[in-house]
Order: C-alpha cells, then sequence, then structure tokens
DNA sequence: GTCCAGGGCCTAC
DNA sequence: GTAGGCCATGGA
C-alpha cells in the first residue's frame, strides 16, 4: 500500500459516500476570486448573501466593481463579515485585475502556475488558501487547497501532524498525486464537505476522525502500514 | 450565551 | 518564525 493509492482511496471513499460537490459555484472566473475573498473564515451561506448584495451594486467585473464608493461597497458584502478588510481585499485584486491582465482572467491563461501563486501571494488579503483556491476553482490549476478541515482529517488519520504547516500538507498530496484538476477540484470540496458533517468531533472508539460509523474509511491498517 | 464558519494581517516576543 | 489578538456577521 503506497501513499498515492491511499490517498485515492481516501478520495474514493468521500466520493461514494457524499458524490460529486460541483463547487465552485459561480458565473464566472472572476466571481470565483470575489468569492474566494469572501468566504475567509466564512460560511458559504454568508457569502451568497454577500454576492447577490455585490450584484445589486455592480457588475461582476473589476471595473464595475471598483466603480462603487467604498462605502457602498462595505455594505453590500456586510453579511460575509469582516466587511471593511474584505471590501479593501477586493479592491485590491480588482486593481491587480485591471494592472496585470487588463481586468480580464482569460488573460492570465498563458502565465505559468507558480508565477500567478506568486501574484496573488503579494496582494494584502490573499494568503495560501485563498491563492490556492483561484488558482485551482477559478483559473483550472492542478494546485491542491489546503484548509482547516485538511489538516484535522489528515492529522487524525496520521498522514501529518497536528500542527503542520500550509506546504507541508499540500505537499503530502501533491508530491503523490498526478496533477489532475478535476480530481484536486473535487477531493478539496468533499474533504469540507466530510469536515462539515462528520469530522468536527473525533470519533469516540477510535479518537481520530469517523465517516459515518466506519473508522476513518477503513483505512488505519493500511495508513499504519505506511510508517 | 457560546461556538464556529470554505483566513490573513499585525504585533510582540 | 510563531503565538496571540484582531477583524464582523449569522446560523447552529
Amino acid at each position: 500500500m503506497t501513499l498515492t493509492h491511499t490517498l485515492q482511496q481516501i478520495f474514493e471513499n468521500l466520493l461514494k459516500e457524499y458524490g460529486s460537490q460541483s463547487w465552485w459555484p459561480a458565473d464566472s472566473a472572476f466571481e470565483v476570486m470575489v468569492g474566494a475573498i469572501l468566504t475567509q473564515n466564512t460560511a458559504w451561506s454568508s457569502v451568497e448573501k454577500a454576492i447577490a448584495g455585490l450584484k445589486d451594486v455592480c457588475e461582476m467585473t473589476p471595473g464595475s466593481l471598483l466603480s462603487v464608493p467604498l462605502e457602498d461597497l462595505e455594505q453590500a458584502i456586510r453579511p460575509s463579515g469582516y466587511f471593511r478588510q474584505k471590501a479593501e481585499r477586493l479592491q485590491t485584486l480588482c486593481r491587480f485585475l485591471n494592472r496585470e491582465y487588463g481586468g480580464d482572467p482569460g488573460s492570465m491563461e498563458p502565465v505559468p502556475t507558480l508565477t500567478l501563486r506568486r501574484q496573488l501571494l503579494d496582494l494584502k488579503g490573499v494568503g495560501p488558501e485563498t491563492a490556492d483556491s483561484i488558482l485551482l476553482y477559478a483559473l483550472d490549476r492542478a494546485v491542491f487547497v489546503v484548509d482547516a478541515y485538511t489538516v484535522r482529517l489528515f492529522s487524525r488519520l496520521g498522514l501529518c501532524g497536528e500542527d503542520a504547516g500550509y506546504r507541508e500538507v499540500q505537499a503530502v498530496f501533491m508530491d503523490s498525486l498526478a496533477p489532475d484538476t478535476g480530481m484536486f477540484n473535487e477531493y478539496h470540496a468533499l474533504i469540507v464537505r466530510h469536515g462539515k458533517e462528520r469530522c468536527r468531533k473525533r470519533d469516540p472508539v477510535c479518537g481520530r476522525c469517523a465517516l459515518g460509523g466506519m473508522c476513518v474509511f477503513n483505512l488505519r491498517s493500511q495508513i499504519s502500514n505506511l510508517r
């Protein structure tokens, strides 16, 4: 049993349990980017309200969003929380898109993924998870998105430490799985789905992570053989 | 009333 | 380089 096989097995079990998650719900690449900022530490249901509010005051384009006065922008996205920070972050993102790509995310297509990642990380308010979410879900780059659910699940599975850093956890996936945008997309979404539904608490029997009544996907013995 | 959401920045050590 | 505080709203 290799790590690659184990990661594939976890993915298949999650997919079988929950089905395709169909992320990211948005009408355009730019809307995905906006959602990636708005969903920072925020439930998606709140983000939907904020995006609806945003669509009431402007078109979903960088130029149109920048034409909205800051105060109006803040009020429009208020339901998603941290509205002052996020309004500023959205403006920062839009100015970047206008300056570097003529306001058109499609113009980013020929740019290497690592270059884009660095550019995004240079933006104030865009950290590793937001940058990678944009790369994967808006720009179809095969980048694995790590979040708190991922660290929690994988540390309980013994695949990383509880205090593992972002790049460390990301490497667990990307060093072992072939780059596959569709799979990375679905995998991350499934981990979030699983985390929300079942992984808030440790399994009372094994102290790790439960999937229904099945302890860690019946993979504990396989995983322990890796070590 | 408390906890937490599809994080990241800033400051102090 | 990292632990802790802060940002804000809404639903469970």
